[in-house]
DNA sequence: TAGGGTGTGTACAGATCTGTTCACTTTGAG
DNA sequence: CTCAAAGTGAACAGATCTGTACACACCCTA
């Protein structure tokens, strides 16, 4: 019985070994060239894994696209909860607006990442741009949970204020600050966007004294 | 004399007439599909055009991408200018804030017009998305030119507000709501973008009672 | 009426694209 | 060892892509 579990486990990790290299190529491919500019050819070749195979696990290119942006938000969700988690023990304990700063912090260490290609959800629309099309769907499903995930690290509000709004008006921040990252290469645009956000936070009355302080000195 | 005038200026109007509507056929085949989904063939056949032809005007499809661009840019620009000044005499007159707030304005009409593909230049940064290719580097330097009209365009400023840098938060504040729009299909993205406007500037002290009263009340 | 510029339609070359097929090899468990 | 599953490599089909070539038609002027 345990056996036949280690068995399943295996065969389950080494299917899931190839998939993997598969779809983290055609993430990597996909964000350099875009998706219609990278053929399948290209992406098996670079996995080292034959067409066949590849055929086997996605049944066609919009498959293949598909599963490559559930992968990256599966990703990035795991990556961001972890990089605010950190970041508020590092930086940020007891500060309310904390899990919020910590998210453009981690924003600004990405696009400071050697690889940074912009949102792959916000390329997907632009080569996708009907929004009845499954592609453009699962991206606007992505930015949904992105905009839910920062109504949860927000700081507490008074109730006056629509917490709802107040979470996409920092959602739009933060596209704003990728787009501009991507298209003009404005490295800073992570931290352009903090300090929106905290100004913001501020004409709500949430921002802490010494946030505030911190705004206005550096 | 004349007439040799006239005639040059005929050629050149019926020469940019068949170029023209090659222009606005690829531009709105390019927002609908794609740089790359989009085929030379299609664009000649549903701009009426034969292919020789076309590829007199526009000696690569590189050329022809680079050229729509141009012209969206142009076009941009004059458009832009015109409806701030019309919303200025509209609803602004005498408002140290209206004219950015008549940009804002102005894409929110834009977002609502009946094809609104988001922001051709950051799409074509998702499919030419080397900083060294030709294209972005265009779409880099009309983010410029919309950054540079939006530091015109801003009410007087303290001396201590750096105003560049608040040109550039605007500019974001502009890129993030086309993203939301076309993303998200949040078609009150414009207008979110236009109250987190006013709500930056009154952070630095540059908003007038009058539209502070507005943005409370509305 | 002659001629040059402009445009058309079609065929073509050569590359590349997605997706399929198939004979062969590798691998790992019983 | 045996056997089945998994993977390989290469060829193939059929479509589509960019870009070129060429014979022909139209239009305007001289």
């Amino acid at each position: 019985m345990i056996r036949l579990y280690v068995q399943m486990l295996s065969d389950c990790m080494m299917a899931s070994a190839k998939r993997e290299v598969i779809l983290q190529t055609a993430f990597r491919l996909f964000n350099e060239f875009g998706f219609h500019a990278t053929g399948i050819d290209r992406v098996h070749a670079e996995a080292g894994v034959s067409k066949a195979t590849m055929y086997k696990y996605f049944r066609s290119k919009e498959e293949l696209i598909h599963a490559v942006l559930a992968m990256r938000h599966q990703q990035f969700n795991a990556w961001i909860t972890e990089r605010v988690e950190a970041l508020i023990q590092e930086r940020y304990q007891g500060v309310a607006e904390g899990a919020l700063l910590a998210a453009f912090d981690a924003l600004d260490e990405w696009i400071h990442s050697e690889h940074f290609y912009g949102c792959s959800f916000i390329n997907a629309t632009a080569e996708f741009s009907d929004p009845g099309h499954p592609i453009h769907e699962f991206a606007c499903l992505h930015k949904q949970t992105v905009t839910a995930f920062i109504g949860q690290i927000m700081p507490p509000l008074s109730t006056q204020v629509d917490a709802e709004e107040l979470a996409r008006q920092l959602s739009l921040l933060i596209d704003g600050a990728m787009v501009s990252a991507q298209v003009s290469g404005h490295k800073d645009a992570a931290i352009r966007a903090r300090k929106m956000a905290i100004r913001l936070l501020s004409s709500y009355g949430a921002v802490s004294d010494s946030v505030m302080k911190e705004e206005v000195l550096g």
